[in-house]
DNA sequence: TGTACATCAGTGAACGCGCGTTCACTGATGTAC
DNA sequence: TGTACATCAGTGAACGCGCGTTCACTGATGTAC
């Protein structure tokens, strides 16, 4: 049964947040196209009327996860680490940074998929380093770019892997004090 | 045809070792029973005399690396930041670091897996602090200790992630100088 | 030490299963008049 | 605006394939004497 132009746009875009959330939940290849497009209210067969194959899919949502990225306009860089490094942030992995939640997973990618990843780790340095550059100079703003966003994703990551709480929130909250610590002497 | 108890032993070792580098490079999904199998000379048919199912070699082998991780003695914390950020590290997946490696995938295992993990993540932050002690007080060692050891990782999944050599590159230098600096200054 | 035989590590064909993908079909959409 | 029909988004059965796993078999090992 068709349905009408509008209403397919829509489908894609379900299909396309389904996926988000799956990936960064599960990782690419523990998804299925069934389970995707079950979760989008569809039926697989329809999968490749939208995408031409599931690596297309899979790149398809980087992109789309990287739109989403760009358009959040965090108040300030305080307040975006301060959000990052939450336990909130931490156990809501299907809605959270999806470059912390699949770099791995996309460094095994090939083509577009690996392109966006890469493209959108090397602009959120550039917005990092443009947050920083109003109290240090260029190359400094730039080194202190790259040092937060690593111990940012590398934070969030440990912090997921460990299994106790308490480590867990510590990895958060000290990586934290510690890049502020950094910040406020350099 | 029957082997003698050391080379069965010997096997043993053999199909760990080469699980340990194809899931560090591939993941635990990516890499087949089969493949790892005839990695180690074997065929797939022999593996469930040593292992009770694939769950159960991905636990081995995280147990496996871990206990390889322990015997390591670097000269110094500062020689350590050095190996691990560097284009050599970054660009020998199947012999590098499992945590960086292999953190995202052991998120989503259940059991032993997760817990070896996670222990990982504990002694390792237990050495840094050790380490860092000495100049220190044990508060401060210990959140800088966490603190350069979430920008160590996030620096080298980041750097992997990346298509281009010289942003990769960078961001490994960048966030070396930049653990260097905040510690110049503790 | 030498022989006879039970043990069992490793082999490779075979299994069921879920995956990505295809395709004949359906019926609502959207266009031509 | 209303009607007739070509289009095509979505359905669900079916496909081949590689996976994890099983098992009857082989033949070297290691033990009993």
């Amino acid at each position: 049964m068709k349905v009408s132009r509008d209403q397919m746009q829509a489908n894609r875009q379900r299909i396309l947040d389904a996926a988000g959330e799956r990936f960064r939940e599960k990782g690419f290849e523990a998804v299925s196209v069934s389970e995707v497009m079950k979760a989008a209210g569809l039926t697989h067969g329809g999968f490749y009327g939208h995408f031409s194959s599931k690596d297309d899919l899979i790149a398809e949502t980087l992109s789309h996860l990287a739109d989403q990225s760009l358009r959040s306009r965090p108040a300030s860089l305080d307040a975006y680490v301060d959000d990052y490094l939450s336990p909130r942030h931490r156990d809501n992995l299907g809605r959270g940074c999806a470059t912390a939640a699949l770099a791995s997973d996309a460094r095994r990618q090939s083509g577009k998929g690996r392109t966006v990843i890469s493209d959108a780790v090397a602009s959120q340095i550039a917005r990092f380093t443009d947050a920083l550059s109003t109290h240090d100079g260029a190359e400094d703003a730039r080194r202190e770019a790259i040092g937060t966003w690593s111990a940012m994703v590398g934070a969030l990551i440990l912090a997921r892997s460990v299994e106790g709480e308490a480590l867990s929130d510590e990895i958060l909250t000290s990586t934290k004090d510690w890049i502020r610590q950094g910040r406020s002497q350099g």
